[in-house]
DNA sequence: ACGTGACTGTACCGTACGGTACAGTGCCGC
DNA sequence: GCGGCACTGTACCGTACGGTACAGTCACGT
């Protein structure tokens, strides 16, 4: 995956990783489809034809800001000790701050989905795969606290990110439509309890 | 609100309605900014006079679009107990089965919020005041739950609502990226869960 | 030195789309 | 029967945008 064949050589990496941020943030800020390429290759400083020298086709582009939007995502979550009670709890909080710094737009890969998610087959399957490496990055963790006897063994550590995941999304969206972060902290604690509930029952 | 200065008189009303229903129908499948104005016109079998003598831009349309939409929304949870245990049940099953009768393209009100939300100014609080209204239905469900000592004392409806809402609206984006009802059916189940955990406390 | 291939600049094309202009048409009260 | 107004049809405009063509330039291996 991280191999992908780099199609280029030198300082040309670099521009095409600037033409991927500046489209990133510009896709992030007013929807993909508002983003038009004269955007990102003003802001970016490139002509077209770079543009068409990196990538084919506008589509591409938007893949390969799904692909660093994600990275960054799972970037952030790899810094918490998220398969321990307080690295969720820090991690919940890193998101809330977040989502507060850039303006309560959203969450990077959440709102870049969802858009994507009514567009063609291909780039259907994209967005799902991409959620679905989130969902099992967090399965993962949950998988470790259980297997360390910190979730009861009943529980479901895939069900668990599913729910996770779909409350910190659901907050993300209330965050962004009330420009309040309250409804996300809400959510988010709403999913902390739930977790909770999943300690191990001392009925041995 | 619903006195709206009713712009026309006869049959008017109709035309506008069915540009409506068929704007709200495309815009929900392919997204606001996907869809055409004349792709609406076209499958609703009217002109662009005819369009702009009932609307004044395409933003006026996507605003009668929301409302329609929210409308929806309300009146489905209106044929609903929300303020019963089996009535809260009966309406999580109710948003799934349209999910997926649907095919999965996600919350009517939620999909398109999203997208208006990275709109101007305007359209930003008509977004927030549909969420709201939204909300407050379910928070007054909720209310009237717990004067009926349905739910503890301490429980804070408005809190309840925007967390449901946030799992509802997260378990549809969740479904919609899968193309999958498990996710969604997931997030309702947590949701209401959570709700009977603040069931009256037995301890006085 | 020179040729090759990665990269860059500029000009252009086709089309889709939101919006406008304008000339009607048919219903309704008087 | 006629004036006015709600409504409808058609043709058109300006622009924004994704994508292409093509002519370079620059670095580097030989």
């Amino acid at each position: 995956m991280t191999s992908e064949t780099g199609p280029k050589t030198a300082r040309g990496r670099e521009r095409k990783g600037a033409i991927i941020e500046v489209a990133a943030a510009l896709m992030y800020e007013r929807g993909v489809r508002a983003t038009g390429l004269e955007d990102v290759l003003a802001e970016s400083r490139s002509g077209k034809s770079q543009f068409y020298h990196y990538f084919s086709s506008k589509d591409e582009l938007v893949a390969a800001v799904l692909e660093y939007q994600l990275m960054t995502v799972l970037g952030e979550l790899g810094e918490f000790r998220v398969d321990t009670w307080r690295g969720i709890r820090s991690w919940f909080d890193a998101l809330l701050e977040g989502q507060e710094e850039r303006g309560f737009k959203g969450c990077p890969v959440g709102s870049l989905s969802i858009e994507l998610s009514a567009g063609d087959r291909l780039m259907q399957g994209r967005v799902a795969d991409a959620f679905s490496r989130w969902e099992t990055a967090l399965a993962r963790a949950f998988a470790a606290m259980q297997a360390r006897g910190a979730l009861d063994d009943s529980a479901r550590p895939q069900i668990l990110a599913e729910a996770t995941l779909a409350a910190i999304q659901g907050g993300y969206l209330l965050s962004t439509i009330h420009r309040d972060i309250a409804p996300m902290r809400t959510a988010l604690t709403a999913a902390f309890t739930e977790l909770r509930a999943a300690r191990p029952q001392k009925t041995s």
